[in-house]
DNA sequence: CACCAGGCAAGTA
DNA sequence: TACTTGCATGGT
């Protein structure tokens, strides 16, 4: 049983929320063809920080030919924080990327294709052992890139669930997800239309100033606007 | 000038 | 468990 009402204050369904968002909005498009590789790396890049600074970034790596898991393997730390600097925190996410990249040859030997055939919850679990891959980002990981049935939760998904009557401030990661993926078919493609969709929505009318007046939820708009 | 962006970990109490 | 802080560029 679900803990917190499937509806909105408005008596909107999940499933009825995605529809007006893909009706205004269209296919979002999310990392298409790209490869599983930059997908990932994409995911710690863009970790608090606009996704514009972090195309500047993945276009350095590329025009060095530091797109590889060989690439990212072998060059030094410095270096790659060097390249990634538009997408700010580079040192740090430079680290996390080395991070990633260890990972991946410590436990499916530098392989994606062994990687593809792991477990979605053995994958999860290691994603999080690795510094600098929280929830989000493994999350992330493993929906756009892997192409699991993960619901990704950002800040975006809660301030609209907020705004919706559908969660409070305290609700923790989880708990947002779970809201979710147990009242939606658990459909890959689906997580992640709805997921880009709520990004997309976010940022033209949920932000912490929101602008409420051509947001096709209409949500409700005595709602809190924290967060 | 202030504020924000597709977070996370480490430190403190 | 529940805060707080550092990390940093680039756009509005």
């Amino acid at each position: 049983m679900p803990e917190f009402a499937v509806q909105s204050q408005t008596g909107r369904s999940l499933k009825e929320m995605h529809h007006l968002l893909r009706d205004r909005f269209g296919p979002q498009d999310w990392w298409p063809g790209e490869t599983t590789l930059e997908i990932m790396v994409g995911a710690v890049l863009t970790q608090n920080t606009n996704w514009r600074n972090v195309e500047k970034a993945i276009r350095n790596l590329k025009e060095h030919g530091l797109l590889s898991l060989d690439g990212l393997n072998t060059i030094a730390p410095d270096a790659l924080a060097k390249e990634i600097r538009p997408a700010g925190y580079f040192n740090i996410k430079s680290r996390r990327l080395k991070n990633l990249i260890r990972f991946l040859f410590d436990r499916y030997e530098g392989s994606l294709e062994l990687l593809s055939g792991e477990k979605t919850e053995i994958l999860r679990e290691g994603l999080l052992t690795v510094n600098g891959i929280g929830r989000e980002t493994a999350d992330s990981i493993l929906l756009y890139s892997l192409e699991r049935p993960i619901f990704v939760v950002d800040a975006y998904t809660h301030r609209i669930l907020l705004r919706h009557g559908m969660a409070d401030e305290q609700m923790e990661y989880h708990e947002l997800q779970e809201l979710f993926m147990d009242n939606l078919p658990e459909d890959a493609d689906l997580f992640n239309e709805f997921h880009a969709l709520i990004v997309r929505a976010g940022k033209e009318y949920c932000k912490r100033k929101p602008r409420c007046s051509d947001c096709p939820l209409g949500c409700w708009e005595k709602g809190p606007i924290l967060l």
